[in-house]
DNA sequence: TCACCTTTGTACGCTTAGTATAATTGTATT
DNA sequence: AATACAATTATACTAAGCGTACAAAGGTGA
């Protein structure tokens, strides 16, 4: 992805949120982002893409930055678990995206639908295993059920919020109370073995989350192409971490844990400098691949 | 209101739900509902305004009928409360009515913005007053944290499930699923004192719902077109109940507790009958107007 | 320098919201 | 029945937005 291209993004997204999708026409995001119009068509294809790509760019962040947060300390601390929670609310600057989803959502376009179903459904699976980490395996049949509570009160919450007081949230606390929530609801399921919607949804939703994969030969070409955008102006560890992962992918097994760790180091040495967007997209990439070989 | 303009708002409210509402073009509408431009923009000043409608006319059917439900029942009942709850997804096919809300406040219009968000607080404050109902009064404190989480959750859960299964949502089973929820989570909140927007945002809640108000003179000449437009087809009791309440209307103090059960008669005697929308109508006003001058 | 790619500017087609208006139909009153 | 008035229709129009096409200009690497 390229630099300016990225910009444009950011800039639509921003649009987005103050004004709306629909009431934000590409003639705003030209003129804001001072680009042609031509240029615009030749990054995405139509409007519809543009805010998919942000979607896809908002997603990536926020994997990339809850896998971070994992790093090191336990899965089943409550504590952090509100914080990966939170970050997607950051990443996404809450109060409008929902409405995004809402709009490419019914906006017609099946592909467009299929897209936002697809997160939707990456996400409850996500959450869905966080909260087996951390109440444990007993409750695994009531996980679906209460990723969707869960994920209900903090969206309507944050909504109400904005609607009456106009203030931002204090996302880091809504989660606690959120999750506080859960504790009492958790038992009482359990107590009662109350289910609505039950965990076998979680299945297609699995086999969805697999779909994506990268291939290899992906891999390589981009992070060979990263290398040479960095020449020169680069510390010498940046080019070793990029070289170990490329050798490591091109050994006939490459060992999920190494790539897995050492694409956690090559992240962190980019936080803060121009090219951490673009050492993102790439760490998430090797992630996904890490899992699909595992 | 007009016959064949509530047959248009039907018909339009139909086709926003399956379509959406900015895939719905006015076109559509017009040929769906056979009339011609001209009517449209005679009936609504714009598209907006005919979503407007829409909301205003599920607005008065819900609160018509979830009165009823409560004539001679105990008001501390959850089934009731259950009851009430899934009329307002019945009568607006929940499913998509969310979507509108987003649409129209996102829109850019701030007029139909503040609409929009004056039917919310309404509803929240309704519901707020009905949890305290049925828990007691010592929940006060919580009831809008409360409200909130229960809205959300439902919501929430009927959006999850038409995603993943498609086929109708059981609103009376989601409902009573969530208040045993909500049970937990009451009882958590009031032993640990645990609150997040807390009630004070209630008191301008209430400021707004008082804002809309209907005068006697009006009331009385929507009575006596009424009673004009049934015309000899009627029952005598029908136009005993439209006198009385003229007669009532027209004096200095009109007692409130026999306009409240004579317009519920009134309302009765037209369920299933061509003019029952009209009724409702001016039951609501009635209900309104009662409510002001107590 | 040459080849190739990106970007720009602009003109165009198409759809849709909303306006304007003259002609037609329906309806109530006398 | 005749007349007056309101509602409805049909149609043409403006304005705005999305998306396409394409030729000209600019940049970059070999």
């Amino acid at each position: 992805m390229n630099d300016r291209k990225r910009q444009v993004l950011l800039t639509a997204q921003r649009l987005f949120v103050e004004k709306g999708f629909s009431a934000t026409s590409v003639q705003d995001i030209l003129e804001e982002s001072k680009i042609s119009k031509g240029t615009f068509y030749n990054y995405f294809s139509s409007k519809n893409e543009c805010l998919l790509a942000i979607l896809e760019r908002i997603k990536v962040e926020t994997s990339v930055r809850r896998r971070e947060l994992l790093i090191g300390r336990s899965a089943s601390s409550k504590d952090i678990l509100a914080e990966q929670i939170s970050i997607h609310m950051q990443v996404s600057q809450e109060q409008n995206l929902l409405p995004l989803f809402e709009a490419i959502f019914h906006s017609g376009d099946p592909e467009l639908r299929a897209f936002v179903t697809k997160q939707f459904k990456e996400e409850l699976s996500w959450l869905s295993g966080r909260i087996i980490d951390i109440y444990g395996e007993e409750v695994t049949p009531f996980a679906a059920d209460c990723t969707v509570l869960l994920l209900g009160m903090l969206q309507h919450m944050t909504h109400i919020w904005m609607l009456l007081s106009k203030g931002q949230v204090d996302h880091e606390k809504l989660v606690h109370f959120i999750i506080r929530r859960m504790d009492s609801i958790i038992n009482g399921m359990i107590g009662t073995d109350d289910i609505f919607i039950g965990g076998e949804i979680l299945f297609n939703i699995d086999q969805a989350k697999s779909e994506k994969t990268y291939s290899k030969e992906q891999l390589l070409f981009q992070l060979d192409g990263f290398q040479k955008h960095l020449e020169g102006e680069t510390k010498p560890e940046e080019k070793q971490y990029i070289q170990f992962l490329m050798d490591e992918l091109r050994e006939a097994r490459p060992r999920t844990f190494l790539l897995e760790t050492i694409t956690h180091s090559f992240n962190n040495t980019f936080t803060a400098t121009p090219h951490e967007a673009e050492a993102q997209e790439i760490a998430s990439k090797l992630w996904y691949y890490a899992d699909t070989i595992k």
